[in-house]
RNA sequence: GCUGAUGUAGCUCAGUCGGUAGAGCACUUCCUUGGUAAGGAAGAGGUCAUCGGUUCAAGUCCGAUCAUCAGCUCCA
């Protein structure tokens, strides 16, 4: 008999050799039915493995990310039988679980089409219907190259064993049915689990990520344990669409996008431009409470700038190309459309003598730059062409770079949580010791840069994750990251670390010594990206914003003709104390002028009918919420600029 | 940039076998004057993304280009 201790702490004696499916049936059988997989001493396993030794135990179900992965990556397997039946000859690459379901890689004469999907999609059910049960087969690293090489021939596979896995002495492969893959594990207990598949769309991709490898046709799908949940997907998968900025930004009036003034160049329309001037005011009167200096610079420069800086040459794939011509020497010249601003502020740095008794020096601009980024990359507002980073860079003393890292993340996390972002990932973008010829500077240097942001962080309680490569060429990052509405992550805001700039530019200041010495730069920008941030804001709060950032804050909305009069009066009194205010004079009925101003997402609608006007008083409607009651009209603007004021 | 898909009115979308282009919403005008998410009628609106080819005839078939979408790759 073993001991098999479950979460809840209970201990269960079951003989020796019982499986996770045994363990599942002694606690009930709904848990039996759900059981996937099985954690042992936190291991995943598969859920008919043998134990034979005391244990903690967890039984893995779908509701767990552990078991959707499983859930996930065995589908992947089944959908690639599917495949092979349907489609003979097909060699398989990678085929992975990963967030929100699984694809497989797959080399095959037939080009996958849409409706390729729908028979093989019927395929996986057909495969779940036989129920196959799904087998572990350990077997060496050698005798797994020869069925790979014989038996089931597939090259791909023969590749990652010997090159992948040429250290590992023994392998495990699943069988189900005809099919077999190289796997790792654990897996379902049976291809009978799934039961609703959706194969969401067809790509290419290299083999192994390499672009001078053969590209694969790679197919995405998701599954489910129950139809319902299937159709749950569909639905949020609805709903992102419906909060997708790209669709809201053209709805709402925010910004557009047009071939006639180029690709990835967005154009901030009126309303879109309040909520973004509303935004720059805001973090300009936060820095000017912390001691930033406003400054302004050109949007091209000399080509030698970025030479210098070290930017071209590490970047010049993603620049648009230079501006070429000859002044009237005949001297060639040649600018770039300024693909950041750092440089500029550094020459600013340096226009003068700096003493140690003038650091940190905090220079800010909203500084519009341009990235020559590749077509397929381009993505309404968050992935851009042109776009305004709130840019600053702080030259200060090495004895201040961690309080200044530290209060250059407090600002960060402010303008996060006034915007109502709560779910931030924050990483620190460390280099990769393996690939250094991506970075600038000395070893030392980039030492002592993880360093202090690493005790940046630390002091200021964040939990981060590291990520390796993730740093420029210049320094360390630390990185804050949120979701769109599709789940995909975003990069917003930045505070990085920099001994590099200040070398290459030759940044001194005279210490206390009346010696020359370095500064550090710390760049920084909460928003990132006006055009990202916002982007994301409008999927974040699906286009409802804040009253401060509403584009319009109130509409007014007469019930009849008889009270135009004072209506058009109580609006000029709204615009008077600075809200945005609308007035509808059409003749609809008021149903139709608060459903109007409802899908406008307006938070305000001030209606006036006949009772308003006798007591010259006004009702509020909040968007979203209702009928908020009667107010006179100075308490009703006292209310909102409250609200305006606070941002909150 | 690569692979695949898409492109018809301002928006969402029909358009069969190749035979002179349609709906709903929005818009304009008129009627209607009303109490918390769609009042009624009429009207206007299109070089079917662009360029080329096949054909007596192309929104429809073929090719190229541009743009968009999904993914890959890249990312200061």
């Amino acid at each position: 008999m073993i001991a098999i201790t479950l979460p809840d702490g209970t201990v269960k004696s079951l003989p020796s050799g019982s499986t996770g499916m045994d363990i599942a049936l002694s606690i009930g059988r709904k848990l039996a039915q759900d059981a996937l997989a099985l954690k042992v001493n936190g291991q995943a396993t598969d859920l008919l493995a043998p134990l034979s030794a005391d244990s903690t135990v967890e039984i893995v179900t779908f509701d767990s990310p552990a078991g959707k992965d499983i859930f996930w990556h065995s589908s992947s397997h089944i959908m690639a039988q599917a495949i092979e039946e349907l489609f003979a000859g097909s060699k398989f690459g990678a085929g992975p679980s990963i967030e929100q379901g699984f694809y497989y890689d797959i080399a095959s004469e037939h080009r996958f089409r849409e409706d390729d999907l729908r028979e093989i999609e019927k395929r996986v059910l057909e495969i779940s219907k036989r129920d196959l049960p799904i087998c572990r087969e350990e077997m060496s690293r050698t005798a797994a190259i020869e069925f790979f090489s014989t038996t089931r021939v597939d090259p791909y596979k023969v590749e990652i064993l010997e090159e992948t896995l040429k250290n590992i002495e023994t392998v495990s492969l699943y069988h189900q049915g005809e099919f077999t893959d190289l796997c790792i594990g654990p897996h379902l207990p049976s291809t009978a689990k799934v039961k609703a598949v959706l194969l969401t769309n067809i790509s290419s991709s290299y083999w192994r990520g390499d672009s001078s490898r053969e590209s694969m046709q790679r197919i995405y799908g998701i599954t489910f344990p129950s139809e319902k949940l299937l159709k749950e997907h569909v639905l949020q998968l609805e709903e992102a669409k419906r909060r997708d900025h790209r669709k809201l930004g053209a709805e709402l009036e925010l910004f557009m996008l047009t071939p006639e003034v180029g690709s990835g160049l967005p154009i901030w329309l009126p309303k879109g431009a309040i909520i973004r001037n509303e935004l720059e005011t805001f973090l300009k009167e936060e820095q000017r409470k912390r001691g930033y200096l406003p400054v302004y610079t050109p949007h091209i420069g000399n080509i030698e700038l970025y030479k210098r800086s070290g930017h071209y040459p590490y970047y010049s794939d993603s620049q648009f190309p230079p501006l070429t011509y000859h002044d009237e020497e005949g001297k060639q010249e040649q600018y770039l459309l300024k693909p950041m601003n750092c440089p500029h502020h550094h020459l600013i740095y340096s226009s003068k003598m700096r003493s140690y008794r003038d650091l940190p020096i905090r220079l800010t601009e909203f500084g519009t730059v341009y990235r020559h980024e590749q077509s397929g990359e381009l993505n309404g507002l968050v992935r851009a062409r042109g776009f305004t980073q709130d840019d600053s860079h702080i030259y200060c003393r090495p004895d201040q770079l961690v309080d200044e890292i530290c209060d250059a993340i407090g600002l960060t996390q402010f303008v996060f949580a006034t915007l109502g972002f709560s779910e931030i990932e924050t990483r620190l973008s460390m280099h990769d010791p393996a690939n250094q010829a991506k970075y600038g500077g000395t070893a030392e240097v980039w030492e002592q840069a993880e360093k202090d942001v690493k005790e940046a962080a630390d002091r200021m309680g964040i939990k981060y994750f590291i990520g390796v490569g993730e740093a420029s060429f210049y320094g360390p990052k630390i990185d804050f990251i949120v979701r769109d509405a599709l789940g995909r992550k975003w990069q917003l805001g930045t505070v990085q670390v920099d001994y590099v700039m200040p070398e290459r530019f030759d940044l001194t200041y005279t210490g206390s010594d009346s010696q020359k010495h370095r500064p550090v730069v710390i760049h920084r920008a909460p928003f990132g990206s006006m055009e990202r941030f916002i982007g994301v804001l409008i999927e974040h709060t699906a286009g409802n914003f804040p009253l401060w950032l509403a584009p319009v804050q109130a509409v007014v909305l007469p019930i009849a003709d008889d009270v135009h009069d004072y209506a058009s009066s109580v609006h000029q009194q709204l615009l008077a104390a600075g809200i945005r205010s609308e007035l509808d004079l059409r003749s609809e009925k008021i149903g139709r002028k608060i459903r109007d101003a409802e899908i406008g997402k307006v938070p305000c609608m001030i209606i006036i009918g006949q009772k308003e006007k006798e007591s010259t008083e006004v009702s509020l409607r909040r968007h979203r919420i209702g009928d908020e009651g009667r107010y006179s009209v100075s308490s009703l603007i006292e209310r909102l600029l409250t609200e305006i004021t606070g941002r909150t």
